[in-house]
DNA sequence: CTTACTAAGTGTTAAGTGTACACTATAGGC
DNA sequence: GCCTATAGTGTACACTTAACACTTAGTAAG
């Protein structure tokens, strides 16, 4: 027990919720946990920071470490710290999302984790700690956003189709949007570009491809 | 050195920034740190977090602990966590922001803190740590939140009249706004009622009283 | 008591934005 | 060449937003 302190002091984990679009419909990246406490139980990806690291740092290196999956949109969420959240010790828990897009679904489980695996979001197993709590509110923040932002961009692959776009939205409003008023829409923010390829998807008309014009980016919008 | 752990842990903090409106302008409570590091700046008000207290608690208590201020508005900002942030220790804060309605600005000085003093938002002296940083993202997400919710009654006495609300639209949004527009869009909200009562004001037509329906509560608008 | 002064209070109109809605175009498969 | 499936396109109406000026009710001074 090599670090001693004065007075006593709380752990620190991140904790990611990542969510990505795959077979129409939303889902979240869990891994299985493979030590006590909550053993065998789903959580998310995370843990605990490192004392020279920076919070956003550890949520990636977490990330990558469990489940493989880097280069993703994040952003800091909440930080939770109730103090019976962690049966082990006080755990404060400063939590991100995180968005894949669709060609970067593969993962790979890490050594801290047995498991990294997506779930459709309607269908979660039972999850571990305060994790459902962290959950709820991320897909909340993530429905706000696509309200008056761009942030649905970041589920897009490199190129896509209007329609896919469509689909990507209708998916997180969870209605189905009018066709002509959508592209009026989306093409009024001047944040796509025409690759000038079409996509022929089927025995029907060719779609055209477009391009987020800043792909890292998510402006606000309104 | 009492408390031991295998890995090391940094220190939590939580820090508030609170704003108020005086004399026609925002002001933001500080604290004259007492104590290394950074002695003598002004800070946010605020401290570290005891082993089995929850971080909105902390918060409250710190509040109330260096400036006297209690019940008022108060949500969770963001989490600052840069390793350097703190010469002593590695130290997380959780910040705060917090709203002080026109009738709760008497203040006192606590035993942790020298001095507490409101400033104006606009001439603020040199502040320790990062918290020029916590500030500048308190005063964009109250800018943000009064364009969306009813959260500017949190700065109001109990009872006011629609131009001293309409004065902190202004002076929060930093513009001036029409006075039948605003009239018309705020009791649009039904968020107010009349009291009865008239303010008389000055040597000219007094105005109406009105109240919060729900005082303690901010609705999302829009 | 009359007048001057000051902030409170009140409606209408034009412009712009959002919403509803149906047909034609272009490919593949048979 | 005919069928089928998705891509792609424009207009009319309703509603929301923004601009704008005068009357009312009190105080104070002469």
């Amino acid at each position: 027990m090599p670090y001693s302190y004065e007075y006593p002091h709380p752990a620190i984990t991140t904790d990611i919720a990542v969510f990505s679009l795959h077979q129409q419909q939303l889902q979240l990246l869990l891994v299985r946990r493979g030590q006590s406490p909550h053993k065998g139980k789903w959580a998310l990806p995370g843990g605990f920071l490192e004392i020279d690291e920076d919070l956003d740092s550890c949520a990636k290196r977490e990330l990558k470490e469990e489940t493989g999956a880097a280069d993703l949109y994040i952003e800091q969420l909440f930080t939770f710290g109730h103090p019976e959240r962690d049966p082990r010790e006080r755990i404060i828990s400063v939590t991100y999302f995180a968005l894949a897009p669709a060609d970067k679904l593969t993962i790979r489980a890490g050594s801290d984790a047995a498991e990294a695996e997506w779930f459709p979001f309607d269908t979660l197993p039972e999850l571990a700690f305060d994790h459902a709590d962290i959950i709820q509110l991320a897909k909340e923040r993530l429905a706000a956003k696509t309200l008056y932002s761009t942030i649905a961009f970041q589920l897009m692959p490199e190129t896509f189709t209007l329609s896919e776009l469509q689909s990507v939205y209708e998916i997180l409003r969870g209605e189905a949007l009018d066709k002509r008023n959508f592209r009026k829409w989306i093409l009024s923010l001047n944040q796509l570009e025409e690759t000038g390829g079409k996509r022929r998807n089927g025995n029907h008309r060719p779609a055209k491809i477009y391009r987020a014009i800043s792909p890292g980016r998510v402006d606000i919008i309104r």
